[in-house]
Formats: C-alpha cells, structure tokens, sequence
RNA sequence: CGGGGCGUGGCUCAGCCUGGUAGAGCGCCUGGUUCGGGACCAGGAGGCCGGAGGUUCGAAUCCUCUCGCCCCGACCA
C-alpha cells in the first residue's frame, strides 16, 4: 500500500491522558482513538494487527481441533439467572431492557451461551469430545478502565469451551489448550510466564495464566528462578523469612502491658523494641455474616484468595468497626487471640510452633507479651498469607521474586458447574445420564497487541514483532522526487509484494526525516532506504529493533526482508 | 465507592489569582525555496474557552450545579 494515500494520523507530541507506553504509543502512532472511558476505535494500523494476532489464534485452535463459531453478543437474562452470575456479577455486567421491559445483558463471557447451545444438541457420549470457540467482542463495565487497552469495557476475547465425559477427557483438552497458548504467544513473539492461578468466580479445580511481565500490568506473580515455580501472588505458596529474632524460651503465661497510642505493628513495634516478626497481627473478618479472628506474623499480609478458600464462604470482607467494638470489646489496634471464646480462630502456619510473641489484649492501648499460638490461644492452622518477596520457594527453598504483569491468556477446568447449574447432560455407554465436564479458555486479543510494545519499545516508538506488525517492511525513497529512487522504490516494495510480504510505500512527498520517524514510530519491523547509495545500485536493509543497517543490491531487497519474516 | 487532578482551535499548553468578549508552539491549507533523522520564508483557515444557571454594565476568568476525561486506592475473569 501506498503511506499517501492511508490515514495513518501520527501525532508528535503525546496526549495528555495517556499514561503508560503502549497506550501512549498507540495513541501516538496513530493505531486508536478512544471513543469514551474503556472504548476505543481501532484504527487501520490497529486492526491489521489486531487481524495478525486473530490468525495466529485461529491457526492454532483449529489445529487442536477447535471449531470456530461466532454467538451474540446480546444475552436474555434468563441464561444468566440459570447460571446464578445474573447476580454475582453484579455491576460488572452491562445490562439493559428491550421494548418489552425484559431484561438483556452484553456478554462479558459466553459459558451461558456454549453451554445453552451444547444442552440442547449433545445427547450422547459418543458426541463428545468439543472444543468450541468464538473470537467476539466482550463488554465489561469495568469500574475503572485504564491503561489504553490494557483495561477497558470493550474487548475482543478468544474464547474456547471444551465438553468432555469424564475428568480424563478435560485433563487432555485443557493440555492442548496450554500447549496451544505456548504456541500462540510465542509466535507473536512475546515473552511470557505461566503461572498457576485462583480459579475464583469461575469455579473449578485447575488453572493457569498467561503472563507478561511489564510495569504496567497490575498483577502481581511470585516466580522461583531455580526450579520454575511460578504463581498468582494471590495463590502463590512459600516458605516465611526466618523470624529477625529468635522467640523467649520457656513455657511463659501471657503478660499485659500499657502501650498507650500504639495501634500498629510498626508502633508497637518501636514501643517494645521487638521486629515485626515477633509480633502476631490479628484481624477480624466478616465471612458470609460470621466474624472469625485471623492471626498472622506482624509483618505479613492477608492473601483474601486463600481466606476465602479456607472459609469457603461466598462474600467475604473486613468486619466494621462496630462488629469489632462488639465481639472483642476493644477497637482494632488492640486486638488479640487470648481468651477469645466464640469466634473461629484461623492462623497461618508461620506462626505454628512460634513461642511468647506479642499480640493485642482486647482491652484498649494494651498488648500482651508472651502470648504462644496454640497454647495460649486454640488456632485452626492454615496457609493464609500472601507470599512476599525474599520467600522461599516451596518447592526449592530458593527465593522467590515477585513480578508486576499483565495477564494475557487464562484456562480453567470448569468442571461441571455449568453442566450441572444449566442442564448439560449426555448418555453414557451403559445408558445413564452425566453431566458432561467443561473447561474454558480466554484470550484477550488487544492485551497480545498492548503486551507487545509494552516488551518492545524505546523513544522513538514501538518495535514491533514481525508476526503482528502491520506491514513487514516499508521501502522509503529518502526524496520521493527523484525519478530513479522513486522508481527503484517502486520495483522493491512490488517485489517484496510477490514475495507475499506486507509492505508499504512510504510515497509522501516528505522530508526523509519524517518519514523514518514516522517508520520508527508505528514499529513497523524493517525498513529498506532507498537514497544516495541507489547510484551504485545500493539500498539499505534497517532492522527497527536493533537498527543494525546493511547494504543490499536493490534486486536482492525483497528477498533480504522475506529471510527475515516469519 | 473514597481521594486527587484536568476540561481553552486537530495535538501540547499559556491566559483564570487581580472580570473588559482569546494567545503561543506544533499540525493543517496556498505559494516559493529545500530534501539522509520531525526544514525555512511569506500568506491563510480554524475556538459560542465541556454544559446549564447565577453575580455583573460586562464572565474563559467569580459563585452554584452538572457532564466528561485522567491518576491513586477499593473492587475485578
């Protein structure tokens, strides 16, 4: 294509709202503009790109058997009371009414939908294995969109459902799925970890994530460098840091003393002279309407994932103040484990086998020394805290790193919740009815795109991986005027075209200053010059990511970009 | 939902405190000179200052309300 006749509509200097690189690229380069918060139009660079990544997508589900298909956007509500999520994904969910005042909503994910197609159509065993899969746009009302595409409420997702008879059967369909993702994101040319996950809302048993490490992202991952270990900070599993120091000796009885103003571990903390790892920091949760009492060392903090698993409770949140004052008969900041009666008492397993530390008496501006979990106060031990940097890793004993990163890709083993809540049941070969098992798998296609150029990019705009780029290669005449670059110019980009080869003809009667910004800036990944070398039948081959430049003869142009695309 | 910030030509921003009906740079259009990393000269187009109400002889500027956007936190497959 010609760069004259595109709107491609670049801007010098950066909009005010964006913030992080990718967003700040996108807008600069001319790929979006944002509509309204969370909603983006995708402009042509974007959705070449966008095309690019869905290829690779489909390519590789259909080469796990996948078959694609497209379901609406818009759902009755009644699938989604099925479901139960009418109501667990409260605002979340875009909702809206017909001219009958019935209730609609925008899908945010289409298990409804597969599964009211799969509950009506599989009857028998012998049907079965499905993987079925859309590439469709997604609508969530976000609370807070942000980050350009990283967070919005309007997105297109991959996303695939498997159907089989037995926990065999999703074992394997949920390994291809991995194996697939690897796949998909290594040609995109991303760097990525796969780390274990909570399956959360979504319920079910197993389920990884697709991560990609960047300062923009707003997960956080713990990862062990020597074995590989790698996890969802709100699942990760470590070893606790050695106490800073060593606990009292001896069978001692808890002692109150006056700590008058000092409500936090770092105030107690200086009063006593102690580390934080001496101290046990108690707080109260409410779990479905129950108060428990949750003990940590002082210095950890509270994983909300694995309490609520540990609870199984469905809504879990800090108690008030008022609940607090009630049960404990003191205010937070001198809370403590001893001589509570009625209240459940979890406490993580850093604090078993601990001696005489300090916790809160109860009783206000007072604390305890010498307080001893399991003697002194009856605790139900379990790992409940976040793991922190520094950690060991539970499977090696190395130190785990913690990590800022973008989730990219998602599955999970549904198991039978669907299948079960919606209907979905199959004959066996002995002629009983099961209910068939589901996973399911997301891709989040604008993250893949927004991931990309937040791992590649530097000042002077994105550089991108030759598979999602827009185009492979422009062929830039330093001076469109000049009949012959403009004619050699023309030879090598038609030429790079038989090779099957996007390219672009940077044709805009500019100065070449513009145009290698402006190369540089949309990230396309190689650039052939045609300028004063032409005279001795010379062009320039420039790779965008290292700017490493060679000469090649202009006849030998295309062949040289087409060796180095995918 | 809590906290903070910002809305002035397409973009970045000044003007607001101390009211007198709008500016700069970039971009855009025309002509000319240029042509290897965002050129130069000359001329030109483009803004009811987010919206509504109020105060005032007079509001971009002061007051009230409202809408929108961004950031931090909470929340979040």
């Amino acid at each position: 294509m010609q760069w004259s006749n595109l709107f491609i509509p670049t801007l010098r200097e950066t909009p005010a709202e964006a913030e992080v690189p990718s967003h700040r690229l996108l807008l600069r380069a001319g790929y979006i503009r944002q509509l309204s918060a969370g909603i983006y139009s995708y402009l042509f660079l974007a959705q070449r790109s966008l095309l690019k990544i869905t290829a690779i997508v489909r390519e590789e589900m259909d080469a796990i058997g996948g078959q694609e298909m497209l379901l609406p956007a818009l759902h009755p509500a009644e699938i989604w009371q099925e479901s139960g999520r009418w109501d667990v994904m409260g605002a979340n969910l875009f909702r809206l009414k017909d001219r009958w005042q019935r209730d609609l909503c925008l899908g945010m994910t289409h298990e409804e939908v597969m599964t009211s197609i799969a509950r009506g159509e599989l009857r028998s065993y012998k049907q079965l294995p499905q993987i079925w899969y859309q590439i469709q746009t997604k609508f969530r009302d976000e609370p807070r969109p942000k980050s350009g595409l990283l967070r919005v409420r309007q997105f297109i997702m991959k996303d695939s459902y498997s159907f089989d008879l037995d926990a065999a059967g999703l074992d394997a369909a949920y390994d291809k799925h991995y194996k697939a993702y690897c796949r998909i994101f290594d040609r995109c040319g991303l760097k990525y970890s796969v780390v274990e996950a909570d399956s959360g809302a979504m319920g079910g048993s197993q389920s990884h994530e697709f991560m990609v490490s960047a300062d923009a992202g707003e997960d956080f991952i713990a990862i062990c460098d020597a074995c590989g270990y790698a996890a969802n900070l709100e699942k990760a599993v470590s070893a606790a840091s050695a106490p800073a120091a060593a606990d009292p000796e001896g069978d001692l009885t808890p002692e109150a003393f006056h700590t008058p103003g000092r409500k936090t571990i770092a105030e107690v903390g200086e009063f006593t002279g102690l580390p934080q790892t001496s101290q046990m920091k108690s707080l109260v949760m409410n779990a479905d309407g129950k108060l428990l009492l949750v003990m940590l060392r002082g210095d950890h903090q509270l994983s909300e994932t694995k309490f609520a698993a540990a609870t199984v409770a469905k809504e879990i949140r800090q108690a008030n103040a008022d609940e607090i004052r009630e049960a404990f008969g003191a205010d937070a900041g001198s809370l403590g484990p001893v001589d509570v009666k009625n209240l459940r008492i979890l406490a993580d397993t850093a604090l078993e086998g601990r001696r005489n530390m300090i916790s809160g008496a109860n009783r206000d501006d007072y604390h305890f020394r010498h307080v001893t979990p399991g003697e002194d106060f009856k605790a139900e031990f379990r790992d409940l805290r976040q793991a922190a940097a520094g950690d060991g890793c539970a499977s090696c004993g190395a130190p785990l790193a913690l990590k800022k990163t973008i989730e990219l890709g998602h599955i999970f083993k549904l198991g039978y919740k669907y299948s079960e809540s919606m209907g979905l049941n199959v004959l066996t070969a002995e002629g009983g009815e099961v209910p068939v098992i589901m996973g399911s798998y997301g891709i989040g296609i604008e993250r893949v795109l927004s991931c990309a150029i937040e791992q590649s990019h530097d000042k002077d705009g994105m550089a991108l991986p030759a598979a999602i780029a827009p185009f492979a290669v422009v062929v830039t005449p330093v001076n469109a005027n000049d009949p012959a670059q403009r004619k050699a110019a023309e030879e090598i980009y038609e030429g790079c075209r038989a090779l099957g080869l996007d390219a672009l003809l940077d044709d805009r009667d500019e100065r070449p200053g513009v145009k290698f910004k402006d190369a540089d800036l949309i990230g396309i990944p190689f650039r052939i010059t045609v300028g004063k070398k032409l005279a001795q039948g010379m062009v320039e081959f420039v790779e965008r990511r290292t700017r490493a430049s060679v000469d090649v003869p202009v006849a030998e142009a295309a062949a040289a970009v087409r060796a180095k695309c995918p």
